[in-house]
DNA sequence: CAATGGCCGGGAAAATTGCCCGATCCTCCA
DNA sequence: TGGAGGATCGGGCAATTTTCCCGGCCATTG
């Protein structure tokens, strides 16, 4: 039986370094192509056509989840497995959502990493213990998913907000009075059971809207990110 | 001439491993101990007193930014080198602070970071290009620091803030009126030159304050982080 | 067709903010 | 030793925002 061809997609040189030097005691695991961004990734996809797809969510350019929704629109067969830093439920839950077979955190042991890529190949879902136990403790959360509980509106006016945008700003962006802005954010608080605006931030920010408390291209000058 | 010793630190065993792959192809650096906490660094480091540490900032447990302070306290020759995936000036000053000699992002690609280190050896600083480039952003930048602007309890506060703490709970922590700490909201708010309360967090989570964008282990229930 | 639910906004009381002020209590310095 | 400067504490008060209630419009759906 042939090795099984894997596609690695990670914007850190040392991550995919890493990787061949630990896939390569694989003899059943074989690289084929490297990617080290979203959009590469679904190019060399198309062209390669590798039997798993093992890529990280946060990179330049169009994420990890975005790269796995349209992999998984051209081919819905694909096998993603996501791996990342990220030890969060929440982007665990959007990969899933977006079509992604796995999902284990850079934290884990190499063993689990290598049993998670050959339980995607086999077609099963391989969550790392870490996230397993993220999603358990998220179950019984006080705080809902505002991905669930927002509407589309809500939801646009919370990222928003969260683009510094304020309530007058907001409502002329959206033709709408400031008023009607004003009460959607008291509606958007109180779905999400937050008191302040503060509390508001974090949350958003816990749930991994706000892209991935990195840059948002637009500073003309804040001190960083 | 002998080869340099160099300790590793980074919790995530994949970047190790991609050193390890990195650097013996590099014969005039050799690895003699790896950490994967900040508490592990700094015991390893008295033992084994290398020539260069290359280290990460976020890690459980207490960070490098701790361990790079304890580490110089200890033996104020230290050689170290972050290497991390933040691409972020305020953690680098932060680094630089505390005594580092170099600061790599995990984006560079590997010739930087083997110069970096041979930099660092012969005693000079060595910054990324990226960070180079964010550090002169934030010369110009219009947000001043946090750390800078504000006092010791002006500060204090806002961690309070950051850590989801209401007006009056913060009052009633530090035994003064909720009106000082109002006043003092608003302080903060105008030495940082933010407008609103979202721009507050955004603006110290671009600056490092609140920890890493991770969890603050005091969550009973938040969905995620 | 009636019910449900998203979206839009008015209204009014309550709370907070924004900015002023003066009062301590430091330290540093001439 | 006198005094300037700054950090901390808080009162006051107008202006704004938040909070919650309301009703109306419109689309979907049983």
């Amino acid at each position: 039986m042939d090795a099984a061809t894997v596609m690695l997609v990670d914007d850190h040189v040392i991550v995919r370094e890493g990787f061949r030097s630990l896939l390569q005691k694989q003899p059943r695991l074989k690289i084929v192509a490297e990617a080290t961004d979203g959009a590469q990734a679904y190019r060399l996809y198309k062209e390669t056509r590798p039997d798993l797809v093992i890529m990280d969510l946060t990179m330049p350019g169009f994420g990890g989840i975005e790269a796995i929704k349209r992999i998984r629109q051209w081919d819905s067969a694909a096998r993603i497995l996501v791996f990342t830093m990220h030890q969060n439920a929440a982007y665990a839950v959007q990969a899933i959502r977006a079509g992604a077979k796995g999902y284990v955190t850079k934290s884990s042991p190499p063993e689990a990493l290598v049993r998670a890529a050959f339980d995607v190949l086999q077609g099963r879902i391989a969550l790392s213990a870490d996230i397993d136990h993220e999603l358990a403790l998220s179950r019984v959360a006080d705080t809902p998913a505002a991905t669930d509980v927002l509407t589309p509106r809500e939801f646009e006016i919370l990222r928003l907000l969260l683009a510094e945008r304020s309530t007058d700003e907001i409502a002329e962006i959206l033709h709408v009075s400031p008023k009607t802005v004003a009460n959607t954010r008291y509606l958007i608080k109180a779905k999400l059971g937050v008191a302040s605006d503060i509390e508001l931030v974090l949350v958003a920010l816990r749930q991994g809207i706000l892209g991935d408390c990195r840059e948002d291209e637009s500073h003309a000058g804040g001190s960083g990110v």
